[in-house]
DNA sequence: TCGATACATCGACAGATGTCAATACGACTG
DNA sequence: CAGTCGTATTGACATCTGTCGATGTATCGA
């Protein structure tokens, strides 16, 4: 079996990327939960669910409220962190903010999750 | 593009599973979120790597204040949010208890972000 | 049996988080 | 320009979370 979140060593070095030493490996560990932070609300996971499940691949706040149960200003609230996260990505047009799952986002996450 | 996490259709039905029906798509959103929620956490996620990482695969808590800089409160505290995610293994041998990242939960949660 | 060791639990505390109502902002419409 | 509509922001609040020191518990060694 291969190593799994293969970013320390265990002397505490970093073993991916140029940087080296105790200070890059403790970035890789914020880089890395920051993303799975956003992901670890149930909020989120439907809303990523939802608009990477649509038929155009893009939602706006409106079509999410009711799907997810929550008030406006909180949906709201929910996409600024999975846009903050770089999972979901903003775009205005008219009235209107369409969301969309970032190209390749999630499969970034889920790599850093597997060995290699 | 094929569609990342591919729990909920635009409809509110579930598209995996044999349940059918709107309460389990939030059981499926809160069982995926639970997970990665553990793995939102910087200091989980050295302890996982650190883990992971070492020659045995095991390691008890002991030898894990030192590389995260925590606690061992903290650190025993970390381990069982873990351990309770799934994600981690408990064995008491003797005075130690080692823990191990669990076989394959790193891969099934990979695998909730991917598509198909 | 007594002390030391490894770990878990408790109590406490500051800070973060999820939520909503109210409000502000920007864009379209008449 | 005034009103409406879709969103973002603000303020407030309860709850959760990460952290540590102190303490409890179990195991090992002398």
């Amino acid at each position: 079996m291969t190593i799994a979140l293969p970013l320390l060593t265990e002397d505490g070095t970093a073993c991916c990327g140029t940087v080296a030493g105790g200070a890059l490996e403790s970035e890789q560990a914020e880089r890395i939960a920051r993303v799975f932070k956003a992901l670890g609300d149930p909020a989120r996971v439907k809303l990523l669910s939802l608009i990477g499940g649509s038929e155009s691949g893009e939602m706006c706040i409106c079509d999410l409220t009711d799907p997810v149960g929550l008030s406006q200003p909180t949906v709201s609230h929910h996409m600024k962190q999975l846009v903050e996260a770089g999972l979901a990505a903003r775009e205005q047009r008219g009235k209107w903010a369409y969301f969309r799952v970032v190209d390749g986002a999630l499969q970034n996450a889920a790599r850093t999750l597997l060995p290699e």
